[in-house]
DNA sequence: CGTATGATTTTGACAGTGTCAAGATGCGTG
DNA sequence: CACGCATCTTGACACTGTCAAAATCATACG
């Protein structure tokens, strides 16, 4: 009853949509992602999936937030490991970052886009999982520098907007191929966690 | 005679093309370029280009160039102001850095671009111009260190990656408008410089 | 029980895009 | 002067995202 919502002619082509894309872009990138190509595999003409999204845009959003919500759920089980120093939790943090993105870098492309993001084309649902997000982020940030991990003395949200990027940052030259290969993950994090801390504790 | 190399039907088309790809991207955005109005613009037809370049990607890869050549301009600057302290010195670079970037974001695009680096579509120009601007941050960075201003018994060479990558993402959270923006660029920059220096010095 | 209403899907069409193949044009060297 | 080669043009193809109008169909209402 309440799982189906329609069953007219496809079924739930929404979700469909949704699944064969996730599917293309995870064998063929997200280049090799077209709303032509998404429907023949759906098996339906190019034009019924903008019954569903309003544009290709909006398709993309729904899919960077599915990337959101399972980032959340990596930050949050991390951060509920008590069993952890949390020197080590922090280490733990930074490694499962760089290494989702590595393992995800489509998902990833697709979550901080700038043609999404830039001009306003965020969705709003989007937003509202993303920004989030930052903010659980800055929670942890705060917590750490309460704990003597991180420079009590800097501005908790701009230490937060720091160590993301230093995490986003690493994420991209991997992903992008540029100055960085997968092979150097673990030295490159540890030399991060090295730095932040350096001093303290 | 030297200065013009070809001057048969259009003059030197190559560089016109540049010079009206670069204008194309300052006023409508990298994703405003295509190959057909580039050529309208430069009263050529359609396929003129391809005698120059051989497909989209090259031109883009020859804007990137550019953009290297800027880059390691700024830092070579930065580097030789001998009047400046080792701390000043690293926090005017870190904020020209993040200038550079914001002030020509669709540049920084190119530059760091996944289609041009990922799948190997990079130019050998390309690659000669921007692998040196690395080495030069490398180079950077082990003076820093001897200074004692940067952590002395880090590996070089991931913490050259690790600096890197915190300006490069704090560049693209910039220029994608995610988690941060231009009004926090200072604050960000010394927040990001403490934490480097913290405990040294 | 039938009908209309509105959600869903399709067909047709349009303006773009990158790029290839063949032909036309014209400069410089033999 | 003529040849060759770089340069440029025209024509064409397969693709893209997206809109408008028509067709289909499950369901709520009379």
């Amino acid at each position: 009853m309440k799982a189906k919502k329609s069953t007219y002619h496809h079924g739930d082509l929404r979700t469909v949509l949704i699944d064969t894309a996730r599917d293309i872009i995870k064998h063929e990138g997200l280049a090799g992602l077209s709303l032509r190509k998404l429907a023949d595999k759906a098996n339906v003409s190019r034009t019924a999936p903008y019954h569903h999204f309003a544009d290709k845009n909006t398709l993309l959003c729904a899919l960077a937030l599915e990337g959101f919500v399972s980032w959340y759920e990596m930050a949050s089980g991390v951060f509920a490991r008590e069993d952890l120093a949390p020197k080590a939790q922090f280490q733990l943090f930074i490694r499962s970052y760089i290494g989702y993105a590595a393992d995800n870098p489509d998902l990833y492309d697709m979550m901080f886009n700038r043609a999404i993001w830039k001009q306003g084309l965020a969705t709003d649902e989007l937003k509202n999982e993303a920004y989030p997000c930052f903010q659980y982020h800055v929670q942890m940030t705060k917590t750490w520098q309460e704990q003597g991990l991180l420079a009590a003395e800097e501005d908790t949200l701009r230490l937060a907007q720091v160590t993301w990027a230093t995490m986003h940052g690493l994420a991209r030259l991997l992903i992008d191929g540029v100055y960085a290969d997968n092979s150097h993950i673990d030295a490159m994090c540890e030399t991060a966690v090295n730095v932040f801390c350096q001093g303290l504790s």
